[in-house]
DNA sequence: ACATTGTGCATGCACGATATACACGCGGTG
DNA sequence: CACCGCGTGTATATCGTGCATGCACAATGT
């Protein structure tokens, strides 16, 4: 349970619980087979709601990283290393698509945005 | 008014018109000192509230972009090209740095995000 | 049976979106 | 010059939706 959770973001909190677990699982960090913590110990962990965690699991299923089993716990799906880029590159793909027709809208060139990228990305 | 206003989006409408407005803004479509549709014809035009109209037009002011003057209208503020270069990169970089924080949040590197907005950006 | 796990329901709160009534500014008219 | 009407932005009250929560219920395994 490697997660940190901002008040200050606008993003919901049962979303940054979801996007850090995605992404720990697709670089490989929680490997498959593995369970998660119990939802109330992560609970207590992240200092949410027992709701809010389930919350983020939902997701997590539904984007079949992870599945579930009633009074068992929650296991996370074996991925091969191909599948896991792929499904990283599917994720990142769908944000950048939206991230992209922002840009669009202000009337930057590829070429632009790529230098911009440049600048920012340490 | 040229606004398309997309109800499937997550976004917020006013947000959606502020962001909209202010590209325009900002690529020069809508000229200084020009005064923006009344709030009510606006908001017959896009179909949306008057008070969604007003919250959009706030946070153009708060952005400096236009000014209201009560029982008169509301005004583009003038803006020479440096500024609206300056601003428009101001506005794209603050955007993007909590974009490139979701895509290295993925453990993608500048390179790979690079090649894969080549592949997006027609 | 009991402890541990996930699940379902009812509540409080913040925010987006709306309609309606109010205040300010300008220009025509007596 | 005063007044009133029209067009402008402004403020208040209300409704619906979604996030976050606590508590009680069901399922699994020892």
């Amino acid at each position: 349970m490697n997660i940190l959770i901002s008040n200050t973001s606008e993003k919901p909190i049962y979303q940054q619980i979801f996007e850090q677990i995605s992404a720990q699982i697709l670089k490989g960090e929680l490997q498959g087979g593995y369970s998660l913590p119990p939802i109330r110990q992560a609970a207590v962990e992240l200092q949410v709601s027992i709701i809010t965690v389930k919350k983020a699991w939902e997701e997590l299923e539904r984007s079949g990283l992870i599945y579930t089993v009633t009074g068992k716990g929650c296991f996370i799906t074996e991925l091969s290393a191909e599948e896991m880029i792929q499904k990283r590159h599917e994720t990142v793909l769908k944000q950048m698509e939206s991230d992209i027709a922002y840009y669009r809208s202000f009337g930057l060139r590829l070429e632009e945005v790529i230098e911009l990228l440049r600048t920012v990305y340490e």
